[in-house]
DNA sequence: CCTTTGACATACCGATGGTATGCGAAGGTA
DNA sequence: TACCTTCGCATACCATCGGTATGTCAAAGG
């Protein structure tokens, strides 16, 4: 009978293998795992793997997709909980700030990602995320009246680059008040936006 | 005769390996560069470049050093001419994100650098080449009162951050007045740490 | 000269991403 | 139920690439 078993099996497969693959990007990073690694991991075969993704660059774009989605979805939830353009702006930029302290976000998204799949494939894959986003925050604060008006896209960037690479450099110091200090100096370049 | 030809020959196929293969990395990203083109436009064997260098990443770790450099001197150039703290931090942070247009610095310092060398080390050699500078004329700011006392570390990611993603916005954009766009956009962000 | 050293070239290996093929069970059909 | 088709995956295999071990010949040195 067409109990769905076939699609059920196929699709745990596929989350196994994106989920293994996952941790070990997140931990050794792309170019130091192997698929052997993966398709052990998850209890298959390369047979399993190829017949899932095209390639090797392919699996992690999927496991790139899964990281953004993630990411964009705390952000926007976030955004949404607060009232007026403002607090909906600063609470997206803390709630992105927070998600990519995340190691898998840092490796995967940060690290990896621009290098394995070029620059542009990634910058097209986060501004359906995340980027996205911040720049309508940005926009909305422009339509309130609260930035001068501006173009959004290199103001985008500039955030953007700002909280990826402090979100690094948060990971890599054990100061407990480096997240504070950071978002109290995030906090202070936003005010020179304000009209 | 030890007229050093020696010498001599060894610094020139180092110099040949370090240019050609910062071509084809700055072209085409490290995982696409194959070590057999590399030697092949280098004109010489596999052997002379594990004879110069320990491994791919290796070689590629000296090509982001001489990158480091030229930024690093470009940057430290451009904040000497000027007068005042405020007035060298400026230029040096447009000098920068000047510098950060070109293709072989996106590529081989923004991209792949930490991809291949991992976070941590690339940080330290950042550290040591433009961020320094960075870090130094903040706390110039500081000391002379024009910025309110505050750590100097994470605003040092945040605006080394925001530039750099700038710089690859920059790159991939072909509007003419992206460049104005963002430097007005940076600046608007700088003023809001004047005290 | 004769020996040593060093800057390569040559030949080779193991591992790894990717492919071609085989197979057994699920799902449809009579 | 008997049969055929499809599909999800395993097995076997290949080509390439980073890396190594060894050979070679000219410069350096006494």
């Amino acid at each position: 009978m067409a109990d769905g078993t076939r699609a059920r099996q196929r699709e745990q497969t596929r989350r196994t293998l994106l989920a293994e693959s996952r941790k070990l990007f997140a931990a050794h990073g792309y170019g130091a795992v192997r698929l052997a690694e993966i398709v052990r991991a998850a209890g298959v075969t390369k047979g399993a793997l190829y017949h899932h993704f095209d390639s090797k660059s392919a699996l992690f774009k999927a496991v790139l997709g899964q990281v953004h989605e993630e990411v964009g979805a705390k952000v926007a939830a976030t955004a949404d909980a607060e009232d007026g353009p403002w607090e909906q702006f600063t609470a997206g930029c803390r709630a992105f700030l927070l998600a990519s302290t995340d190691p898998d976000v840092q490796q995967i998204m940060l690290i990896d990602g621009p290098a394995v799949l070029g620059w542009t494939l990634w910058r097209a894959l986060d501004e359906g995320a995340s980027a996205r986003h911040l720049a309508e925050a940005l926009g909305a604060l422009i339509d309130a009246g609260i930035l001068d008006p501006q173009p959004v896209e290199p103001l985008t960037h500039l955030l953007s680059g700002a909280m990826n690479e402090a979100a690094l450099w948060l990971a890599a110091t054990d100061d407990p008040r480096a997240l504070d200090d950071a978002w109290a100096a995030f906090s202070r370049l936003l005010q020179g936006l304000v009209a």
